[in-house]
DNA sequence: CTGGATGCAAACTCTTTGCACGGAG
DNA sequence: CTCCGTGCAAAGAGTTTGCATCCAG
């Protein structure tokens, strides 16, 4: 994975402070847009909302992020280099746990390509229910 | 699973037209508020959008519709006496299509009730890629 | 009749867009 | 110096809420 600089570079893209500080903000837990904003205010550092979304999505065109969808109608992001992984979303305090799944998915999808002639190219799967403290 | 007619009775809740237009549009297809709307429409009858959104969360609770999300940040809705299936979604034309998974993702659930003690009350498994046609 | 359901409009949340200014290259 | 990126404000989508009226029971 490259680093965010030279990513921004190969596509002749300014290397500014918002996207430095949004980039070094991206993590391996998935954040909205809304609470990427927060992280930054609480660092006393100040980037217009606007600029989260448009940075963000510029980051997904470059690779650098990834979106995650958990179910509760906001958009989340994470890094791209961090493992494909899923979560467990507790349905009480909204908690997310990241987990592994053993089972074999990308068998199930070279299936669809036979069967459906469907090409896959991500999915997305996400468990919801109590967690520990909340059952 | 009961109708819905026996549903709202048994929680002493009113049997409306709006209801029951509703529960009959009601299908297989996970459908958004704003598509159901334009199906009633469509029809020459009139419920307003806010009654759509109200009744379709009514029946979430009654346990006749349940909340599929595909990923495009809109809420859709299907009957939940149509078996549980997952989706092949196209980001090209945005068509999509049930199928079945066949791995064992009960047997993955019975493990994070082991592992993490939370408990697994639903899942959602989505699959994006490019259909038969936009390839 | 009476209280729950509806229509209508306004409000609210999340996200996108237009425009003038400012800073990276 | 240029013109891309930013802040600010306004607009858009999707969804929720307040309130007067309506109608199922």
């Amino acid at each position: 994975m490259m680093n965010i600089i030279d990513l921004l570079k190969e596509k002749e893209m300014r290397v500014t402070a918002a996207r430095m500080m949004l980039a070094d903000i991206l993590s391996d837990d998935p954040l909205s847009c809304e609470e990427l904003y927060k992280i930054i205010l609480e660092k006393n550092s100040a980037i217009d909302l606007a600029s989260v979304y448009r940075n963000i999505d510029l980051f997904l065109r470059l690779g650098y992020a990834r979106e995650v969808e958990l179910g509760d109608g906001k958009k989340r992001y994470e890094r791209t280099d961090v493992p494909h992984h899923h979560h467990l979303i507790c349905k009480s305090c909204a908690s997310i746990q990241d987990v592994e799944v053993k089972q074999n998915l990308a068998k199930e999808e070279e299936r669809f390509v036979k069967e459906y002639q469907f090409q896959v190219t991500q999915h997305a799967l996400e468990f919801y229910g109590l967690c520990k403290n909340c059952k």
